[in-house]
DNA sequence: GTTCTAGAAC
DNA sequence: GTTCTAGAAC
């Protein structure tokens, strides 16, 4: 049989069928033996869905139509017979909704080779009343009637219970409810971190506590990977023997994360114990309910402003969390330092305490190399790594405050209690007061965050050394501006006015900075710039829109845009066009096929004057959306060459700043035909050999080879 | 049900 | 500028 040669090769087998009672299924279980770990994922969504995707399935071998596929898929249902640890399954997972199907789908997809997944029993639905009444019996006795349907499978009785301990000692024990029973008497003992709650009609004993965190500074803020992954390694290093029997888990979202590896090798080689730390792929917010993981703590990689949205583990964990986070944080502070914690607890009500039983959220703020965002350290290392490695003392350090306010609370009573309405996620944390005061200490050290705000306002060098500034800050004064944080930053320390005599109130939002940032400082972005002159820099667009897309960037402090061009920038267009068309020419030299166009923006996005020198294949990933293509493919696009003439003649460039070039119709740039979505149009592009309209190829407006005058583009 | 866009966040 | 995602469009 192939599934059991593919196992006996070490690979992982998936079988799909309708095993529906547990004889059927007993003949699988066998192929496996002792050595393999046996899944089981229930499909038990409702009738009236299966009847429905019969009826449609038409390739079916029953051939099921219509009432058929009613009787056949109601006969089956009579039958199903849950599946049971007991029957050899280490891990059974039920789904009843799509989503569950999903959520099961995500976790299993996101496994790499070094992964697994906790053993017992997750998301069934109406668990006996026997279990819900037995579990005090169930931690007692070593063999309480229905434990198969418990979390926690007896090892005597399950077949694959040695794998699964094995397994567990190799990750850690992945969620509470893979704890062997000697483990959770063990974890008794310790009343004050044994907690047990129901969840839905699922029993588990979780005990020990735990503290999720992202990595920090490597998604959005581009950290280097391999540096952030020593300073995660060498931070856990040094605090998991603080911890007691606390563990710390390192959680990414995505599929064969490198952070997640990385730290993993690394772990490993300096002996980190792995019971107290290991890593899990799956989704901060869902831990416990999407993947058994039981954490009271999650790390938030916040931001400055302490504010939801944005993207990443930030955006989720405020939108899971719900507006009570939003509110508890915003009564403790404002804003947050880089390398700053602050402990929020999280109110009872919260979706994230009563389903994923979080009691504390840790926001946490790391160094920022992304010259895409404001205030970012500018490729220097030093200061980033110094700032990550504060930043996971002080995310460790509050885990520990935390840790420590729970065992200054008198013990709570070994009582457990059932029952799904209950949110008993708190019960074990619950110290508010002293949370609260801790913190307040926090909120001491945020201070210096509130001088971050004030250079934001008054001055604003993107690449100030926060540390330095801070000390210089009194703090009366820093109270005055915090107490307005939320309006003033969207007022004006978030944006800046540029500076245009003409009175035009042009507002640039804190993102558009990243080229005046080059523009006055091109040394310190060697990374990007790829040639620097007394009055322009040259750098590769960061997200491409084509194969060949370059900025030749105007040094002039306050030609922020077209709109501020007038005659006396003459020279200086004049020269930008001919280092661009310089680049244009070595480009042709590598790939004659290349045409070009360089040209302007009539409303730019970023700050300072950029010209864009720009393939016209459009060939990139970074082309995504309407605004994108027609900023490029309309009138909004400014020739280089039609500007010089416009300045030259009227002292000002003509700008088609309407709106609805953003959102209008998708043509080809070349045969001009129109097209129903970005994907489509691209894959047209990809394929279109029309030759260029005659507007583009007069003037010179198209820069190309002389080679390839005759095949692509009209004689005019 | 999936693909795609528009709008809001930074 | 990008990212994220709800909900429109297909």
């Amino acid at each position: 049989m192939s599934a059991a040669s593919a196992l006996k090769e070490g690979k992982s087998v998936l079988i799909d069928r309708c095993n529906i009672d547990r004889e059927q299924r007993a003949d699988f279980l066998k192929l496996g033996g002792s050595g393999v770990q046996k899944h089981a994922v229930v499909l038990d969504l409702p009738a009236k869905l299966c009847i429905s995707r019969s009826v449609k399935r038409t390739d079916h071998e029953g051939n099921l139509q219509g009432g058929k596929a009613a009787a056949v898929v109601n006969r089956m249902l009579q039958k199903k017979e849950a599946p049971k640890l007991s029957e050899g399954f280490s891990r059974i997972t039920f789904c009843y909704i799509e989503k569950d199907v999903e959520a099961a789908i995500n976790m299993y997809s996101a496994l790499g080779p070094g992964d697994t997944l906790s053993s017992g029993c997750f998301g069934q639905k109406n668990p006996e009343a026997k279990i819900q009444l037995g579990i005090m019996k169930f931690l007692k006795k070593v063999d309480p009637p229905g434990k198969d349907r418990l979390v926690g499978s007896n090892s005597q009785n399950s077949p694959c219970s040695k794998t699964a301990e094995e397994k567990d000692s190799d990750l850690g024990r992945l969620g509470n409810h893979s704890a062997p029973l000697e483990h959770i008497h063990q974890d008794k003992k310790d009343s004050a971190n044994s907690e047990s709650a129901t969840l839905s009609g699922i029993i588990s004993v979780d005990s020990v506590p735990t503290l999720a965190f992202p990595s920090l500074s490597t998604a959005d803020f581009h950290f280097n990977l391999e540096k952030a992954s020593d300073i995660i390694v060498e931070k856990v290093g040094e605090f998991v023997t603080k911890l007691g029997n606390a563990r710390l888990v390192l959680v990414d979202l995505s599929h064969g994360s490198k952070i997640l590896s990385l730290v993993r090798s690394k772990a490993a080689q300096k002996n980190i114990d792995p019971n107290k730390f290991f890593t899990f792929v799956g989704d901060i917010t869902r831990l416990y309910s999407g993947g058994g993981l039981c954490c009271n703590v999650i790390a938030n990689a916040s931001n400055w402003r302490l504010k939801p949205g944005g993207g990443g583990v930030n955006a989720a964990i405020y939108s899971a969390a719900g507006p009570e986070l939003e509110s508890a944080t915003k009564e403790i502070a404002a804003s947050l330092a880089p390398g700053k914690a602050l402990i929020v607890p999280l109110p009872s009500t919260s979706p994230l305490s009563v389903k994923e039983r979080v009691t504390h959220v840790i926001h946490v703020l790391g160094p920022n190399m992304n010259p895409q965002r404001p205030n970012y350290l500018n490729n220097d290392y030093v200061k980033g790594c110094k700032i990550l490695r504060e930043a996971y003392s002080s995310l460790f350090e509050s885990f520990a405050a935390i840790l420590r306010t729970k065992k200054s609370l008198p013990q709570e009573s070994n009582e457990i209690s059932l029952g799904s309405q209950n949110p008993l996620g708190r019960n074990c944390f619950d110290s508010d007061q002293k949370v609260k005061r801790e913190a307040v200490d926090e909120c001491e050290m945020n201070k210096k965050s509130k001088s971050l705000l004030k250079e934001v306002r008054h001055h604003v060098s993107h690449t100030v050394d926060q540390k330095a500034n801070f000390e210089t800050e009194k703090p009366e004064r820093l109270e005055g501006i915090l107490g307005k944080t939320g309006t003033y930053a969207k007022h004006s320390g978030d944006k800046r006015d540029s500076r245009d005599e003409t009175g035009s109130k042009k507002v640039w939002g804190s993102w558009s900075q990243a080229l005046y940032q080059i523009a006055m400082h091109p040394e310190k972005h060697s990374k990007d710039v790829i040639q620097i002159l007394d009055d322009i820099v040259v750098l590769n667009d960061l997200y491409p829109k084509a194969r060949k897309h370059l900025l030749v960037l105007a040094r002039v402090e306050g030609l922020d845009g077209l709109a501020d061009v007038c005659k006396e920038h003459l020279p200086l267009l004049n020269k930008m066009q001919e280092v661009g068309l310089k680049w244009v020419e070595r480009f042709l030299n590598e790939d004659k096929s290349l045409i070009f166009r360089l040209g302007y923006h009539s409303v730019p996005s970023m700050r300072q004057l950029h010209l864009h020198v720009i393939s016209q294949d459009f060939d990139s990933k970074h082309l995504k959306n309407k605004k994108h293509w027609n900023s490029f493919t309309t009138p909004f696009f400014r020739d280089s060459v039609d500007v010089m003439e416009e300045v030259n003649k009227h002292g000002k460039a003509i700008i088609k700043d309407d709106e609805s070039f953003h959102s209008m119709e998708l043509r080809c740039h070349r045969c001009r035909s129109a097209h129903p979505n970005i994907p489509r149009l691209k894959t047209h592009i990809s394929k279109c050999q029309a030759p260029f309209p005659n507007v583009l190829v007069e003037n010179g407006r198209l820069v190309f080879s002389p080679d390839h005058l005759n095949k692509c583009v009209h004689s005019s």
